[in-house]
DNA sequence: TAGCCATATGCGTAAGTGCGCATATGATCA
DNA sequence: TGATCATATGCGCACTTACGCATATGGCTA
């Protein structure tokens, strides 16, 4: 019965990955282009230490792609599934909001996005 | 731009309802029938007052749905989504596997359960 | 080579999270 | 009502995690 504990384990980790509001902005701002690092603090105004260990722990996880172009490096989302999961949970949390048109608004447009 | 800052906080704190291996345990567990909190209990051997917590955010996220018989409650997934979710992030852990035939194996067998 | 820009990382801190123990609440039955 | 079973919760602890500061590494250009 517990080989299920090193699977729950491993999924587990993949969704602590997309647990955290600062590497979920990251990821939105290079879902669809590939972006250098001091472009994503810029557009996402989180710390260029904090971004660098949210990418890199993104890249160690499988979901980015980096590549390296002379000083800069270009990361990207990379992960075939992280769209329709995160169009599928956007879908699911957006269901159950009562109220709030504008919250809904954004959940539409971000959806929209994603589809 | 910032109305984005509560969407991605809600889509994290759903994420990490998912981010724990005891949760998915648990989950996996009453993923197909509802079943009372003692026999979770058994199943998945953890403590009744972990199992007790772990059930309880849950269900306030929204992800389990709750009835009361006499003095058990019986807890299930009532979340349309998560079944999807799971299936989707199994195939992409899975797929990232190299070595350990076990251990795919074991997976495979839980993405069939979630087909 | 030296200096500069872009990115990564060691260290310390504060907040969050999972857990166990003991105990509280709520329901049944004698 | 009192005893007993099922579930929930307050409290404390250990561990993790996100963060900022300072600094290290790696590449470019003069």
């Amino acid at each position: 019965m517990d080989d299920m504990s090193e699977v729950f384990e491993s999924v587990a980790r993949y969704f602590s990955l997309l647990s955290e509001p600062t590497r979920l902005r990251i990821m939105h701002c290079i879902c669809q282009d590939e972006k250098a690092v001091n472009q994503i603090v810029e557009e996402t105004g989180a710390t260029q230490t904090n971004v660098s260990r949210h990418l890199a722990m993104m890249y160690q996880g499988g979901v980015l792609t980096r590549r390296r172009e002379g000083s800069q490096v270009f990361y990207k989302v990379g992960d075939p599934a992280f769209i329709d999961i995160c169009r599928t949970v956007c879908v699911r949390v957006a269901s159950e909001l009562e109220g709030d048109k504008n919250l809904k608004r954004t959940f539409k447009g971000l959806i929209d996005e994603l589809s």
